[in-house]
DNA sequence: AGGCGCTATGACAGCGCTGTCAACACCCCG
DNA sequence: CGGGGTGTTGACAGCGCTGTCATAGCGCCT
């Protein structure tokens, strides 16, 4: 009536508990005969063993946890979903926890699911490099995505922002742009600090400087974004481009754009976003490819969870920029 | 060095393992003053109980499972959201698992999850009635989001599905439209059906018949409809306005309006988009509130956990209109 | 004084696994 | 033919909790 235990597959098998055990970890030396006769016992019991048990016998739960900042956020969302899949396949599952952009609430979160006992960790941490440090746990397994935050003895996947962001003001200037703005923000981790550098650099190499005016770097969440934006668009020598440097302050400038029927400025936006294609005009981005990263991801922390003595990697994803029309406007010609 | 167990906190504060683990888990018959001293060993070696060793003993993982099409719908990963967020509040961890729209791995999910020892489920089932019902476990407790699916021994908690769309096609018709075609699926479970059913009493309600020939009911996902909504617009005697019954079907239908140029034809779409309103015109959608349907499933399923005997509750929770422009175009006037 | 019914606490046996260590074949070698 | 592997299996003690049942102390009744 009650699930079958380990007990009921050895009794039925006619082996010890013990083989039963070494089966399903398949276990080296067993007699092939052996595997197939305790085999056939999980089959006809329908046995799977339990997972606390398992974790409280000395092994670790069947389970990675992801750690992000929203779940809804459309680029975590599809990280969550890549790694479900693959976890699933395996036969893992998987804890998700958010940290809502709360440092003290992102220590949490990490502590409880590495009490849990995980077998791994995708964290997307957030803060300065010292805090970070002390934040990831060191007795199981963590893959650090989307931002390095210093971090030098975890595994890193992570995109290359820099250049992203080169890219994508390169591909303004290179349409007559001269007045691009930037919006978004240069502190709480280096993936954002990072794009500034990029959007520095592709002025410079444009010949053309950086004008503090038309520069916001405070804001982060759309909603904060939204009155920025406005206010860089409305004034008297307005941009004639923007580079938005995360999708939140894209829907940010995309808002104030629409507010103010100024969807002549041009717009690239770093991270892409499901709808961006239905935009008038449809929105340039730099693709983070979250599919990618998550896929690297799991596998980086596969490894890991196998061979916890592997070479720490720092693995860079190239985005790719998606030219979809809003940077392609020219500048709109002065009066 | 280890972590502290339940025997540290005893040796600590004096008192048995017994009486910490009645302290911990707010057991009653217990001394204010021994609370307090066994409380105070807790704080002063950090302790955490072992949530594998709680489920073992013979208690529930403070864990809530949740099983969805997919973790990356807009509209699920809101749900996954919020009821991450009031997991956390109150100690609970949260298992995310995706069905894909297959069936057979809607099973394997939510079996794993339950064998698992989690302390309820969340899950937005479909397909027939008797499979659903097959498939959903009676030893933990579950609660039904978004769809009912003929279930009738679980707390279900879903939204008004054919009052909205009834509310979202008279208010096509109430803006002259009198060819409104319907995009959607009439299959998989009630939800959809549903909403053509209310469609079809729109129709009625304005005096107008229902047209084949406007009607498209077997696309399930945007790549499939696509197709189907760029050849109901394509033909002599289009719709002046579509009534998209799903987020999916929103997508096709305006992919193929963009395609088409045909930004003229009126648009309401059966669940909001994170971008809905940065689209020209903005669209016009029925708002299934993700937010509220999740805060309410959490709650029941809460109730549930404690009381496992509590009267079953089928909450039908009220959508919401929002008119945002693609609803309010007037059927274009005919050559 | 004896008995009853509380409340507060503890001793102890599991829960279903895995790790450790031992046992028992066999085999090869000198 | 004895010593020392190697391959295969099992007995048993935990892992860190919770459930059950026992025990002790106390107030109150008869």
């Amino acid at each position: 009536m009650t699930r079958p235990t380990i007990y009921d597959v050895a009794r039925e098998s006619g082996f010890s508990i013990k083989t039963v055990s070494r089966v399903i970890n398949g276990a080296p030396n067993v007699r092939r005969e052996t595997v197939a006769r305790v085999q056939a016992a999980i089959d006809l019991l329908q046995y799977h063993p339990d997972p606390a048990a398992q974790r409280l016998g000395g092994g670790k739960l069947p389970t990675v946890g992801v750690v992000v900042d929203s779940i809804d956020d459309p680029f975590f969302a599809q990280v969550v979903a890549v790694i479900e899949g693959r976890a699933m396949d395996v036969g893992m599952d998987v804890l998700v926890a958010s940290t809502g952009m709360d440092e003290s609430r992102m220590r949490t979160q990490i502590q409880r699911l590495a009490r849990r006992g995980v077998a791994g960790l995708v964290v997307a941490p957030f803060g300065d490099e010292r805090r970070v440090a002390e934040a990831l746990p060191d007795e199981v397994p963590v893959v650090v995505i989307d931002r390095k935050c210093g971090v030098t003895d975890k595994d890193v996947v992570r995109v290359t922002d820099e250049e992203g962001a080169v890219e994508a003001v390169r591909h303004l200037a290179a349409r007559g742009h001269r007045r691009i703005g930037f919006l978004g923000k240069t502190s709480a981790f280096t993936t954002l600090t990072d794009r500034y550098v990029g959007y520095e650099k592709a002025l410079a190499e444009a010949g053309l400087e950086v004008d503090p005016r038309i520069v916001e770097t405070r804001a982060w969440s759309a909603d904060e974004g939204y009155p920025h934006a406005l206010a860089m668009l409305a004034t008297a020598d307005a941009p004639t481009a923007v580079f938005a440097a995360s999708p939140m302050m894209g829907l940010a400038i995309l808002r104030a754009q629409q507010r103010l029927h100024r969807q002549d400025i041009a717009v690239v936006i770093f991270g892409d976003h499901p709808a961006a294609d239905l935009m008038t005009p449809p929105t340039t981005v730099v693709d983070q490819r979250p599919t990618a990263l998550a896929e690297a991801a799991f596998d980086l922390l596969s490894r890991r969870i196998q061979d916890p003595d592997a070479e720490v990697l720092d693995m860079v994803m190239p985005t790719m920029l998606l030219a979809r029309g809003s940077g392609e406007l020219a500048p709109r010609s002065l009066p």
